[in-house]
DNA sequence: CCCCCCCC
């Protein structure tokens, strides 16, 4: 199987001499974990040979290590190089050049072949194949691969009579904190407005951005007076070189750009534009996630999408509970192959100018997921990028595949809640909403039980509400004909009428008061929240009668307890999120299997 | 040195 292959022979000997070979085949002699006091940044080194030399300073891009830790590498593998870059890293004072395997692809595994040839270490003394001959000219290529090429190691980043285009630079993912001396060639993917912040620790302002190249990427930010030295000159899309920030461990809560560490503007920071032909350099990096995973990744997790918005809805304005801002929202619903949709909200100003009338691709990096009622949904943050329709591959194939499918398929919505979208919520009886102690959480426990209607309150179960769709605020009747919302903060001349619906419901092992939504109670009482209160304009007791006849019904409830606070006291209160009718085959497995239980 | 990211 090996015979089929042939060694690249010499190959090398020019690409560390700065030439360029376009999927050179080597072979792994033998792999090495490079000792890093952080087990997350793990660093594989590769003993190659092409046939005829030997080269001991490759290392794999911390990206596709797990070729190494899957076995695919194993020794002897022969391999062929698709993208590399040749860097310099400083080695005790020392330079070193490097290479560094950005993309590679097994043909031989290990255990199928032996040691081709008899490679000898290359020598390091040649004579450069390619001269970095011009100042302020960096060697460029249109191929995959840049290459900066070694001419005079000993030049400082630290002479003010060098160009930084003169040095040497290095690729993002070779940066660490233990090492200091390096300048990176970036593109700027993103950058942020600048952000103000007060809090015990003090108080400043910064932006960051997010620097990216053909190794990968990095976020990178300035605070306070560095603001305002960086923020102008530091452009989106445009290539710098940059060097002297300090760097530090990522705090992956915050970013899910793939790198292990971030970088901090100093004083002494070096930002210099770079004007060569640069479109080696990548745009973004992605690592999508198509949507049917979200399901089962943890909540807060970010990630990068890519959807159609199938639907958008209208903006809709309301006040946080915790800050009483002012919010504005947007919800947009994306699909993508699976045939999967997922719910995805827009905040401020992106939810405001939001215009998904044309049903465009959706690209966002770094959205954050979250989970409502069982479902799951994302939503965008200070920093996620969202792109609309971008000149993507993938956005591309996604537009082709719903124009002619998807336009026309059902999808699963994963952010269902529980009663629908196939996720099941726990099957409880009323008095294990006490016993389990239910509604401690955060986000409140759901489950549904079967229930009798005991007694349907009729007091205080109907009111006049903001007319406006979605709004559900009670208006205050302003006595000149007009209903003024203090939601909308506005006057209307209508408003409608919504159902509060309270109710005890009882089962076998005891009784509960829930609340139902008004779209809830008119299905216990089944009547329209807008009949019921036509028929109490005639006769305030109306109610009374109509409540009772959805005593004794049974329905089954899905509901959602939370522990709330009412004037200091603490009480669960649940609201029932669902009313259905008892489906009796349901019901029926449902109690054969607890019988089961109970016998085993 | 930020890092709140909201609502049903």
């Amino acid at each position: 199987m090996a015979e089929k292959y042939k060694l690249s022979e010499g190959s090398l000997r020019v690409i560390m001499k700065g030439g360029q070979i376009d999927n050179a085949i080597m072979q792994v002699l033998d792999t090495k974990r490079i000792a890093s006091g952080n087990t997350d940044k793990e660093r594989y080194r590769l003993l190659l040979s092409d046939g005829k030399h030997l080269f001991s300073f490759a290392m794999l891009t911390s990206q596709i290590n797990d070729q190494i830790v899957n076995g695919e590498l194993s020794d002897n593998s022969i391999i062929k190089i698709k993208k590399y870059i040749t860097s310099v890293i400083n080695n005790v004072g020392k330079a070193k050049r490097v290479l560094v395997i950005l993309e590679m692809e097994t043909l031989v595994r290990g255990e199928n072949t032996s040691k081709i040839g008899s490679p000898e270490p290359l020598p390091d003394d040649d004579e450069p194949l390619v001269e970095n001959d011009s100042k302020n000219k960096q060697v460029s290529s249109t191929s995959s691969s840049t290459l900066h090429v070694v001419n005079g190691n000993n030049r400082s980043v630290n002479d003010p009579n060098v160009s930084i285009q003169d040095q040497l630079t290095h690729p993002i993912s070779s940066l660490s904190p233990y090492q200091n001396k390096w300048i990176i060639k970036a593109r700027v993917s993103n950058k942020s407005n600048v952000r103000t912040w007060s809090n015990s620790r003090g108080e400043g302002k910064l932006f960051s951005m997010d620097l990216i190249d053909e190794s990968g990427e990095i976020r990178a930010t300035a605070f306070r007076e560095l603001v305002d030295k960086f923020y102008d000159l530091i452009e989106i899309d445009k290539v710098y070189y940059i060097s002297k920030c300090q760097l530090k461990i990522a705090n992956k809560q915050f970013s899910n750009l793939n790198n292990d560490y971030e970088m901090t503007f100093t004083p002494d920071t070096i930002v210099q534009e770079c004007h060569d032909v640069v479109e080696s350099i990548p745009q973004t990096r992605y690592d999508f996630i198509s949507i049917n995973k979200i399901t089962h990744i943890e909540v807060n997790t970010l990630i990068d999408v890519i959807g159609v918005c199938k639907n958008v809805s209208d903006l809709q304005m309301f006040q946080a509970k915790s800050t009483g801002r002012e919010l504005k929202k947007r919800e947009v619903t994306l699909v993508d192959q699976s045939s999967n949709s997922i719910a995805l909200t827009l905040w401020g100003a992106e939810a405001e100018s939001f215009d998904g009338s044309s049903q465009p691709v959706i690209v966002i990096k770094g959205a954050r997921v979250s989970e409502f009622g069982g479902g799951k949904t994302l939503s965008t943050g200070v920093s996620s990028i969202m792109k609309i329709n971008p000149d993507i591959p993938e956005a591309h194939r996604l537009r082709g595949w719903f124009d002619n499918e998807g336009i026309s398929k059902t999808a699963v919505n994963i952010s269902a809640r529980s009663e629908s979208g196939g996720y099941q919520t726990q099957w409880i009886n009323i008095k294990d909403v006490q016993e389990m102690g239910m509604g401690q959480g955060e986000k409140g426990d759901y489950f549904q039980v079967k229930g009798t209607i005991l007694l349907y309150r009729s007091e205080g179960g109907i009111y006049k509400a903001c007319p406006k769709e979605d709004c559900k605020k009670k208006v205050v009747d302003q006595g000149n004909g007009m209903y003024r919302c203090d939601k909308c903060n506005r006057e209307y001349p209508n408003f409608k009428y919504l159902l509060l619906g309270s109710a005890n419901i009882g089962d076998w092992s005891g009784n509960m008061w829930i609340s139902l939504f008004s779209s809830e109670a008119e299905k216990v009482l089944e009547m329209s929240s807008q009949a019921v209160g036509e028929a109490i304009e005639s006769d305030p007791q109306a109610l009374v009668e109509i409540a009772d006849k959805a005593h004794f019904k049974q329905f089954v409830f899905r509901c959602r307890s939370k522990m709330e606070n009412y004037n200091d006291e603490t009480r669960l209160k649940t609201v029932a999120l669902k009313v259905e009718p008892v489906n009796y085959k349901e019901c029926n497995s449902h109690a054969i299997s607890r019988i089961q239980e109970l016998l085993n």
